[in-house]
Parts: C-alpha cells; sequence; structure tokens
DNA sequence: GTTAGTTAGTAAACACTACTAACGAAGTAA
DNA sequence: TTACTTCGTTAGTAGTGTTTACTAACTAAC
C-alpha cells in the first residue's frame, strides 16, 4: 500500500459521505472522517478540480460565525451508463446521472430461438433476423453502448453491465447460455472499444447493488430476481459476495423441501427453479384469473401455486437468512408476476421458519422499478468501481 | 485514512506473507508485496523491534549472488491466550504459539443447574457450588485468565474469547443463556483487568476463524458447530460474517423440512436444533450400538436418525452453499457425536441437493481437534486484530 | 457602533512514509 | 583474478496529513 493509495481511499470516503449525506461544508466533512479542515480542503480541491464535487452555495446564517461553503457530490454533472443483459427479448441500456436516475434509455432486440420479435408493438428497426450467437450478441452490446455514448449530455464516468450467467471478477463471463457465450472477455472488450472504464457483474448482483446503493437496503440484503429462472444478488457486510467460484446467488437449482416435486431440466428433482419462476409464475396467475377466452380455468390447484412457489421461496431463504441474519429480502422481477399473493407468502412463510428475533426487524419487500433495477444497478457498480460510493 | 494507517497496513501485510509463506528474505518479501527492498527493509526492522518477527538464518548459497538473510514471524517467541466458554462442563483456556499450538492448558468447572462436576474423573479443586450465575462466570473468567497468564512462558500478544451466545462487534456479550449474561462488556472487563488486547466472538465464529486461519479452510467455507445446540460460523471472501445483528451464524431454530417434526423448545416445530445437536445424536448413537446394559435397544429407528440427522442439516445448509458459493462444510462437535455415517449423510444430501458445478469442488469434513478448535480459533482472533494475519 | 467570541477556510512549516539512486557485501561464473 | 548477480543499506526526494497560525465573515452583547 503506497501513499497514493491512501489518498484514493479519502477521496472516496470523501465522496461517499457527501453522497449518502447530501451536501455538506468541508468543516462538516473533516469532522465527519476524523480528518483536519487542511486535509479535508485538499481533498475537496482534488475533487472539484476532476469534477466529481461541486460547489452548491452557502449555508443559511442562522448559527455563529463565518457561513460555510456547500459541497455535493456533481450529481448531474456527470453521468454513466448501464447495461441490462438479461432480457431475452432485448438488451438494455440506460444513461443515468450520479443519483441513479435513469435520463435516456436504448435497446436493442435480441431474436432467440423461441422467441421471436416483431409481434407488432416492438418492432423495431431492421435488425438481422436468426438466433443468438455469441459473437453477434457481442456485437449488439457494443452497438447499444455507442448508441448510449451518443444519448449522453455529460461526461461518461464509466459503463456498467448486468448479464446473465457467471461472471469472473476478471471482467469475464464464464457462462451465459442466454446469450451462447463462454469466457468471453466483456469487460475488455467494451474497455477497449469506447476507452471508459467498465464494470461487470451478474444481472442479480447489479439488482442487489441498485437496492443497496441506490435504494433503501442495508449493509445484509439478499435479493432474489425471478426471470426464466432464479437468482439472488447478496450483500454481506456491506459488500457483494461472489463466491469461491464466482458463482455466487446461483440458487435456481437447489432442491428445496422434502417432498419430491417435478422433474428439472437439470436432471435433479424440486429445484427451486421448478416452484418458483416467471413462466410457471404467469401460468399459475393466468389460470386464476379465469379470463374469458381461456377455456379450462382448472381453477384447483392454480391460486396454490402462487402460494406454494412463495413457501418454495421462503423455504430456501430462510436458512441463509437465518446463517447470514440479514436484514432484507427483496423481490424482483417482472410486475405482472410478483404479486401481493407471491410476496404475502413469502413473509409469512419466513416468518415461520424463523426464530423470533430476526423476526422484529426482517423486512420482505419488492423492488419499485423492476425494469430499471439492472441497469440502475450497473451504474451503482460504476459509482463503486471509479468513485468508491456504495 | 492517515499515514500511519497505511503503515499499519503494510506491517500486516508484511506479517501475513511471512505468516502464510514461512520464512523469506527481505527482498522476496519486497517482490511478493510490490514494494521497494528498502520499504520493506523498514518494515522488517519495526518488525523485529516489535518482536513480531526474527530472523531464522541464511538462506543457502546455492544460487548467484549475495546470500540472504531469512526473516520470519516469531512463532514461537510470543504466545497468546484463547479460552473457550461454550462447554457447560468448564470453561477451557489455553496458551498458544503464534502458529496456533497449544502449549499449555487451564480449565475451571463449572456448575450448573442440570450437571454436576465431581463425577469422580474430573474432580477440581475446590471451587464454590451452585448454579453458575452471571457475575460467578465472570470471575470464574477472569481466574482462568490470571491461570493462563501463569503459564505463558513468552509475552502475550492478546486475548481471544470464543463464547457461546451472541457477541456485538463492540466486546459486549448481548446474550448468552448458558451463562447467564445479558450485555456483558466482556472484552472491556476482561481487558481492564489485564491490560491485555482482547478480542471476543461467538464460539463458532472463533472455530470457523480457526479452520481458515490456521486450519486448511478456504476463503468461503461454513463450520457448523453441534453442540447442546446447534451453531455455525461463516467466512466469506476471506472475512467472518457477521449479520445485521451480530447474530449470523445461529441457525438452530431455522425450520427445516416440509413434513413437520418435532416441537421445539422455542415453540416452533421441525426446528433443525430438534434433529441436530448432540444430546440427540448421543440418544441415537446409543440406542444404535446395543450396549449390554441397554436393556431397550429399539434398533427400530435409531440407525435413522444419525442419518436423518445428517440429511436435515444438509438441508439446511443446502440454500447457504449454493446461495454464498462456499467450498467448504466443516462440521464440529464431540468426537463421539461426529459419527462417519452422520457425515457421510450430510455430504450425500449435500451433493444430491446441489447443481452440478458446486459438487467438484465442495469438500465436506470434520474438524481434527474438536476439543481445542475454540481456543485456536480464539487465538486465531487475536492473530487477527494485533496482527492482521487471517 | 464597537468589541468579543465563534466558525469556515487557507497558508506555512513539520512529520511520516514510500520511492529512486547509488553503493558496499558476499557470493557465483568465467 | 575479473565480471556479474543478488542482498541489504544509506542518502536524498516526493507525496500526504498534521500542527500552528492566520484571515474572513458572522452573532452576541455592551
Amino acid at each position: 500500500m503506497q501513499p497514493s493509495h491512501a489518498r484514493r481511499q479519502n477521496l472516496s470516503l470523501a465522496l461517499q459521505a457527501l453522497y449518502s449525506s447530501g451536501p455538506m461544508s468541508r468543516a462538516d466533512l473533516a469532522r465527519s472522517l476524523g480528518l483536519t479542515k487542511v486535509t479535508v480542503s485538499e481533498l475537496v480541491t482534488a475533487l472539484l478540480d476532476r469534477g466529481h464535487a461541486i460547489e452548491v452555495g452557502r449555508s443559511t446564517p442562522g448559527r455563529m460565525g463565518k457561513p460555510s461553503i456547500l459541497v455535493d457530490v456533481n450529481r448531474t454533472g456527470l453521468q454513466m451508463i448501464g447495461l441490462d443483459l438479461s432480457d431475452h427479448r432485448a438488451l438494455h441500456g440506460a444513461v443515468l446521472d450520479l443519483d441513479g436516475t435513469v435520463v435516456a434509455r436504448a435497446q436493442r432486440p435480441v431474436l432467440t430461438d423461441d422467441s421471436v420479435i416483431g409481434d407488432g408493438s416492438t418492432a423495431g428497426p431492421d435488425y438481422p433476423a436468426g438466433p443468438l450467437g455469441g459473437e453477434r450478441a457481442v456485437d449488439l452490446v457494443l452497438e447499444l453502448v455507442a448508441e448510449c455514448l451518443a444519448l449522453a449530455t455529460a461526461p461518461i464516468l464509466g459503463i456498467g453491465i448486468g448479464t446473465p450467467g457467471i461472471v469472473g471478477s476478471d471482467g469475464v463471463v464464464k457462462t451465459a447460455p442466454n446469450l451462447d457465450w463462454r469466457d468471453v472477455p466483456l469487460r475488455d472488450i467494451v474497455a477497449s472499444a469506447t476507452n471508459l472504464p467498465v464494470s461487470l457483474c451478474n444481472d442479480a448482483d447489479a439488482a442487489a447493488h441498485a437496492d443497496h446503493t441506490l435504494g433503501d437496503g442495508g449493509d445484509d440484503l439478499v435479493l432474489v430476481k425471478i426471470g426464466r429462472g432464479v437468482g439472488c444478488g447478496l450483500i454481506v457486510g456491506g459488500r457483494r459476495v461472489r463466491g469461491a467460484h464466482s458463482a455466487a446467488g446461483e440458487i435456481g437449482h437447489v432442491v428445496v423441501g422434502t417432498d419430491g416435486g417435478r422433474r428439472c431440466r437439470c436432471g435433479k428433482v424440486g429445484c427451486l427453479e421448478t416452484w418458483v419462476s416467471a413462466p410457471r409464475l404467469e401460468q399459475a396467475i393466468a389460470a386464476s384469473t379465469p379470463d374469458p377466452a381461456d377455456a379450462a380455468p382448472h381453477a384447483d390447484d392454480v391460486p396454490d401455486a402462487v402460494t406454494a412457489a412463495g413457501e418454495r421461496l421462503a423455504i430456501a431463504l430462510a436458512p441463509v437468512v437465518a446463517a447470514l441474519d440479514l436484514a432484507d429480502v427483496v423481490l424482483c422481477g417482472p410486475a405482472h408476476v410478483i404479486v401481493p399473493a407471491l410476496v404475502e407468502s413469502v413473509e409469512r412463510t419466513l416468518r415461520a421458519r424463523l426464530f423470533t428475533v430476526e423476526n422484529a426487524t426482517l423486512r420482505v419487500r419488492v423492488v419499485e422499478d423492476p425494469n430499471d433495477i439492472v441497469v440502475r444497478g450497473a451504474a451503482a457498480l460504476v459509482l463503486l468501481d471509479q468513485l468508491g460510493v456504495s
């Protein structure tokens, strides 16, 4: 560790304090950081020079003494780009300011084997047809990044990408079956194409970052992302969990319960994914709200299917919540799938299975903006990597 | 962060490198740390002055150039004290060298309501009889510390304590029913009584530290400690998990499975503790090995009881292992309770419930020295707090 | 209106830490 | 012997935070 590292750490700490507490004077910052006024003044000067912070006026002179000059993070004078590659219909991109607010959007439709674009409403420009191959997917990402860069109206701090699959800490996508990727060094590819800092992580991990940094999640939370499968992102002690093989959060193929279940495509029986997934929930919900066009409203096991999904999810989560002493369980997925009955079922089952102490403060809640959560999380990752803000 | 903090960090990094790699020259250390020879030479001088490191001879002059002076951690010239308060029959203390080797032991028998000392073999000196009250327990701890200090033959680096119950990061035992403690500032009590640095944590967490730092555990492991109840300690990304309420690892009262079970003393049905605990396993094992003195060898459900315990434990651990992508599951408890059948059952069930990728490298194993694991872990905590070695 | 006291921010000098450059010591290779 | 390699130290330098002392700007009170 060299002095310059300590310096960077102090710059990060200063930004972090500003980011979470809002505009402060240099003197407040000094007290908050435990450094001297002189040092903080010097740090703030550096932050102002880099454009990471700005002076935002004077404090109201209600107290004694000289009124202070308020300094804040340059929340709108810098922008970030966030990418969400987890939707199988389209790759989503966004330009965000430092608060995590989306200021522009872009997307690239994707053609896959089982889902064809052009059903009328979402018909886009003329992109080549055919299934999404690995190289084609990389090209689409680069196109999307370029489009986002063109949409930006301020200097770009960095690019964050949330991708499905398993992502190593070296910025390599180890495996992402949906995108037909295997050991793709996506971080370096995008970085060399744009000459900007790039941060890369799993989509559920990105969402967890969003809830932790930009939302109201605490330092110990799990975010469960329900899509075609189930995955989760974990924040433990304020840090993201990576795992021994960078595969933390892969809970879709854990067998849950002691009473059998359906056969999973992975070969086992009763995997969490066979109980909880967007397709499965859609099917259950469609059947439980008898549509006139639907001929067979087999209302027999259908309201139960949503409840059962919630129960199974909670059964799998309960040991995790207890072992890690988590304070938040956050659910995330398409709005039409995360129905109240599901959330209630998760919360009820979770509380029934946990000891009373944690019950008191445990929160089970739903992400407010499921469509933006991954791009916002990717941006949060940029905040962390570039500014040290978390 | 001040320059002195960076300095301490570098001293820690140097010690850490020496600790894990064994004797090295200053030049090797410099290459290993990415610092210059000059800086490392200065750091080593400081470590020698403090007695934390020693020169241990010269390298064999096989290569070209001037032979080097080997430096190592002062493994036997400093000692630590580790305390294990988790045994309900006695408080255990030990003096250890920096390698974690026990060089002396001490203990203080404990009288509790349901377990009376003096069954012949373990009769000690004349300690007052009666149940262990909170203040009496503190006195016993102080006596034990004093005895250990008297047994030490080298300067003491610090005192580590592994206690049952929930321990806050401020060194306060929030609740420890077995010792009748509630909000006891044990760390400060012992520190002011001895004028030495004191580290305090939960007994299962201490054991996890022992496996991580002194054993062959990696950076992502869970250690399950089976005693009168069940608890676990988690190392995630090389750091101990504390949890939002300092209650990480409290998995004893998670309901496990979907098929009912026994009523637990906590009021719920099917808690892990009703399936897995030392008393329960002792009972099952005693029944399965029909003793001539035992009249009723109800061999009906008894071999099953051990297997079932392993299965239930694995059912609870599977989501944790998957979500955190752990590489090691370590079992710990009295030797007569951690029978091979139990371990095999845990491993079999765990692998059956996890996806194949993790299966490949997941290790399920047993702690070799269950009697010393907590005192060694408490010492490992001292290593971490005082030297930054983990 | 004047004076005292408080708070914000800055300038200069100092202390600590790691770095670069240069060198002697102690060995091997020819 | 002579050249070369590697280890470790000495001397001097750059970066970082601190202490001390100062100015600026405002409130409180006479």
